[in-house]
RNA sequence: GGUUUCCUGGCCGAGCGGUUAGGCACAGGUCUGCAAAACCUGCUACAGCGGUUCGAAUCCGCUGGAAACCUCCA
């Protein structure tokens, strides 16, 4: 297993810094995100989480990483604030069996997914199938002390787990022991527990649960956070390299995630903990509760009140790309439409630049200034996804070297200024960077029909062609007016002429 | 209330002590039958006030504003 040479660092929550990325096992690595919870439509939240470690999953790829991406399902498990199992609560309203609403969330999630073009990460596991898994982690937790039944629910000992291994629990949300115990006493139901600060790892069913199972201590349903525990152990050990999740997974979730992994086995989980930053509407959090939130949907139809216009998906994921994955993005119509011309232009770019032939024999080893100036812009590019993966930098970078790019193809530069090999050099990156990393589409040329408008359209402008040639503006006028009116650009280049969508 | 983060030009958004980020918008120019596109040029900002430093958007303090977490949430 080779990878390609890098200085890759990572901000790692846990030290709040960052630190050169190494792998437990070199050339492999392991990484475990929390996935959604399945009770209702994702929203566009979650889709820039997906999208953000898609591309960090995309990019250890390209270094030339086997990487073994999970990323669970959450089909069970997770309380309301009336007490009621979310997924028993969706299915009460909708009348439908528990396991039918996950399905039917789990498909639309996919199906999201796919329209977002994320890659599918190699293991999916749900929580309803790695039951016994947890009641296993459960019973290890209790066995090493670390946990209590009481009434046939088990908790965690929080005070007695950070009485023996100090330093641990308010680690990953860098909070302080002694305000969280502060913090928690106000909270109410918690007459079964030791200290309020204690949590359920495994719950007793009451008669309104639907979703239950046995267990040597009652017939119920696993805590809140144990599935990630139990799951990310199963398929990549009891320590892994990298652990992902929103920034507002940190407390509780990953906190208790910790805290268990530790009671069952002694060690830590993961040795990278990276979080992404939210995604914000009207300067605030979005969120399903409050109603501050878009639906992917309403952004691709442009059916929103937030939105003046459609959206395609590829414009939306490159809009989250021209952001650091660790900082909030305010979505606002603006700020879209600005990164929808960004990324038009950017696969035009590319498109010129592909088209470039260029013949090997040319190749003669020697190096212009220019040649230098591309090349350390491409190296930009580099340095900043190896930056923790920044991949506004790398965008930046592109677009910097898509000027030269436009610059040859439009003759306003000497073809001899940029040598053949430096030209085949940026023809993969760019189709690495866009494709590979980024995970972006260039829409303008998919679909079935696309052969049938090329044809059309070279019939269209060869009419047009001719009639400029015998100076008939009006007629060659008339054309491209229709054409920009279906939304086509015709432009009349030196070499030519084109046309873009 | 506690903890933490953030405040960059018209807008979005990089930046982690010294160098033009980049995109969008806008203005002027080149090219063009006219456009469009592209290219060139301009707009050169870091919430405020102090401090550290030869030098700060970048470090420290205070003030003001916003947000996140503390409760299910990516």
């Amino acid at each position: 297993m080779t990878t390609v040479q890098h200085s890759l660092k990572i901000y790692n929550t846990l030290s709040g810094k960052k630190e050169a990325f190494n792998p437990i096992t070199p050339g492999y690595v392991g990484m475990y995100v929390c996935g959604p919870t399945v009770y209702s439509d994702v929203h566009l939240g979650n889709c820039r989480t997906f999208c953000s470690f898609d591309m960090i999953y995309r990019y250890l790829l390209h270094l030339g990483y086997k990487v073994r991406y999970v990323r669970n399902i959450t089909d069970v498990g997770h309380l309301t604030d009336d007490g009621v199992d979310r997924m028993a609560k969706g299915a009460r309203v909708a009348q439908l069996e528990p396991m039918e609403v996950a399905q039917r969330y789990t498909v639309g999630f996919h199906d999201m997914m796919g329209i977002l073009n994320t890659l599918p990460p190699s293991i999916e596991p749900r929580a309803t199938g790695h039951i016994p898994e947890q009641i296993e982690m459960v019973q290890e937790i209790l066995n090493n002390g670390l946990a209590y039944e009481r009434n046939g629910s088990v908790y965690f000992d929080v005070p007695k787990f950070a009485a023996k291994q100090p330093g641990v629990y308010g680690s990953v949300s860098g909070r302080i022991l002694d305000d969280l115990y502060a913090e928690t006493r106000e909270l109410k139901s918690q007459e079964e527990k030791n200290h309020p600060a204690d949590f359920a790892i495994w719950m007793k069913a009451r008669p309104q649960d639907i979703m239950v199972w046995n267990s040597p201590w009652s017939v119920g349903f696993p805590g809140w956070h144990l599935e990630c525990s139990a799951m990310s152990t199963k398929y990549l050990g009891k320590t892994f390299d990298i652990h992902g999740g929103g920034n507002d997974l940190k407390f509780p979730h990953h906190e208790n995630e910790v805290a268990q992994n530790h009671g069952a086995c002694g060690c830590h989980p993961a040795n990278y903990w990276l979080h992404t930053n939210m995604l914000l509407l009207n300067g605030k959090k979005m969120s399903k509760s409050d109603g501050n939130t878009i639906t992917p949907t309403e952004l691709f139809t442009g059916t929103s009140e937030h939105t003046s216009k459609a959206y395609s998906p590829m414009a939306v994921r490159f809009f989250m790309l021209m952001a650091h994955y660790r900082s909030t993005l305010d979505i606002t119509d603006e700020a879209l439409m600005a990164a929808e011309k960004g990324f038009l232009k950017m696969m035009e770019t590319n498109r010129l630049l592909q088209a470039i032939s260029v013949n090997a024999k040319d190749f003669d080893g020697s190096e212009t200034e220019t040649d230098r100036a591309i090349l350390a812009l491409v190296q930009d590019a580099y340095d900043g996804m190896n930056d923790d993966f920044n991949t506004a930098i790398a965008i930046a970078s592109l677009n910097e070297i898509g000027s030269y790019v436009h610059k040859l193809t439009n003759k306003q530069m000497d073809a001899a200024e940029v040598s053949p090999w430096v030209i085949e050099r940026i023809k993969t990156v760019f189709q690495a960077f866009l494709f590979d990393i980024f995970g972006l589409k260039d829409e303008s040329t998919s679909g079935a029909d696309s052969q049938t408008v090329e044809g059309l359209m070279r019939l269209i402008l060869d009419i047009r062609g001719q009639a400029r040639a015998q100076k008939d503006f009006a007629t060659s006028d008339k054309i491209r007016d229709a054409l920009t009116e279906v939304g086509i650009t015709v432009k009349d280049g030196k070499e030519g002429v084109t046309w873009s969508k």
